[in-house]
RNA sequence: UCCGCAAUAGCUCAGUUGGUUAGAGCAUCUGACUGUUAAUCAGAGGGUCAUAAGUUCAAGUCUUAUUUGCGGAGCCA
């Protein structure tokens, strides 16, 4: 860090165990307070951790154990202190107050030391952030972020940013969100980039494109935002085989990483680490014709609303999607993620390209995460070849003239070429075990709710 | 869009077959306490029971509508 000596002029809470028996100055946040008489307890946090400061009267000065016994929960103040190693501290070391300054009050801080529900805490998510869960659910999806980076970057992959602001849609299914633009009519938020990462692979070989994008569906569930941040590599040369390689290593190496330098936040979210360590090569893979057979010969039902109200449990029926309960089902029986590959065609996007050996399937695969996290990748190898793509277009009733530029790619040296798109949210809430994918983002947005 | 659940103190909740002045814990404030980390003890303040209409001698409680939130389906990462 050798930057921090330019600014030093305080220490963070994360170093003091190198300071034990010198004074040190903090900069932070009363977390929470206690006084025992004549004893006061201030737990201070400074984004780098928590440390217990004690004050004794007659250690210190009457002034400053009276400003002391004054000050409120998330009160921002200076303390000098000097550190002293205590069996009795979670974290090893304890600050002996001499001085304390106020900063900044804080009065009636909404979120006391006692349960809250999640509406309450949603409310006051830009405050929530402070607390230790939320705060160490951030920092692995930082670390999360840097590992997806670091990933792509050491393994030859450019990244290349798509536009936010698009023309048409890009999987032609879901909702979009809509905005004027200028005199050139509506133009819709991205729902993904990859259209756009298949130009820029034709440039660059492997390409990755990282950033938000949006969904305008009504999704009320524990796995949807409709702004969430995906991850989209695309290869050119790869095939079907190679992409589902390449989600099996970018999703170990973000594991292994998490779990070499997130290990007190995985604690503190009381996460099975053990689980975590399993996550290695290789995952499970099986089509999506074998998952078809498990479910029917595991008893997996699908429950069909008839037009009366009632409910009939029938076998799953070759060529219907998967829902939830299928996946769930599915999950159930692994401890690592599971990749189901060559779906039917006719409930996967139009680009992905027709298996050879079986015209009736797509060479699409999604890859389900384990302990309910479901699916956290969804990719395909695309179709290459132009008049079947036109065909595809038609079929879907998409507007040709809109994807004028996406079949110069199969016009101009079409190769084969191959791609996926991560949620970051799901492999967050699947890794730190977050119960809900809003706990997995800093200020989510959902279809009821756009504040904070 | 459809199905289900919920709304009472700052927060989390209880509130009986409809019956007097609305209950608890925590939080807040005051006081006691030299090892608390969900501290403890004593005291205090704090309510238009989501909104509107209806049934009734009487509604937090029953009915209807509305609003807001939550979960699920569909769709997907």
């Amino acid at each position: 860090m050798s930057v921090q000596s330019r600014y030093k002029s305080f220490h963070y809470i994360q170093d003091l165990s190198k300071f034990i028996g010198q004074e040190v100055e903090l900069r932070g946040w009363v977390y929470d307070r206690t006084k025992k008489g004549k004893l006061q307890f201030i737990q201070l946090r400074d984004g780098t951790g928590i440390v217990q400061c004690v004050l004794f009267k007659g250690a210190v000065t009457e002034e400053i154990f009276e400003r002391a016994s004054e000050i409120s929960q998330e009160t921002s103040v200076k303390i000098k202190g000097t550190v002293r190693q205590e069996e009795r501290s979670p974290s090893g070391v304890e600050l002996d107050v001499v001085d304390i300054t106020i900063i900044g009050h804080s009065q009636d801080y909404p979120i006391t030391p006692k349960e809250h529900g999640d509406e309450f805490l949603m409310e006051n998510r830009h405050l929530w952030l402070r607390s230790t869960r939320q705060h160490a659910i951030m920092r692995v999806r930082a670390r999360i972020v840097k590992a997806i980076r670091d990933f792509f970057d050491s393994n030859g992959f450019i990244l290349q940013d798509s536009p936010i602001f698009t023309p048409a849609a890009g999987e032609g299914t879901s909702t979009l969100f809509s905005t004027k633009y200028f005199e050139l009519g509506e133009v819709y938020l991205a729902q993904t980039g990859q259209l756009y990462a298949e130009a820029t692979a034709m440039a660059h070989g492997k390409v990755y494109t990282f950033g938000p994008t949006f969904r305008a569906e009504k999704s009320k569930t524990r796995r949807h935002l409709t702004e969430f941040w995906m991850v989209e590599p695309e290869m050119a040369f790869f095939d079907l085989e190679d992409d589902m390689d390449l989600a099996e290593d970018l999703v170990e190496y973000i594991v292994q990483s998490v779990l070499e330098d997130c290990r007190p936040e995985l604690v503190l979210l009381e996460r099975d680490i053990e689980k975590l360590e399993k996550v290695k090569r290789p995952f499970h893979r099986m089509s999506y014709t074998e998952a078809v057979k498990w479910l029917n010969e595991n008893d997996v039902k699908l429950i069909k609303k008839n037009a009366d109200g009632t409910e009939s449990h029938i076998d799953f029926p070759w060529g219907e999607d998967f829902g939830a309960p299928q996946e769930e089902a599915l999950m159930r029986q692994f401890d690592k993620p599971c990749i189901v590959h060559r779906y039917p065609a006719e409930v996967k996007a139009f680009y992905m390209k027709r298996d050879p050996e079986n015209p009736l399937c797509a060479l699409a695969m999604d890859m389900l995460a384990p302990d309910d996290a479901g699916e956290i990748i969804g990719g395909s190898q695309r179709e290459d070849d132009m008049e079947a793509l036109e065909h595809r277009i038609n079929e879907e009733g998409l507007p040709m003239e809109a994807f004028d530029w996406y079949l110069d790619i199969r016009k101009y040296g079409s190769v084969p070429h191959a791609g996926f798109g991560m949620g970051l949210e799901r492999v967050v809430k699947w890794i730190t075990g977050a119960k809900h994918i809003r706990e997995a983002i800093p200020f989510p947005r959902t279809p009821y709710r756009v504040v904070p």
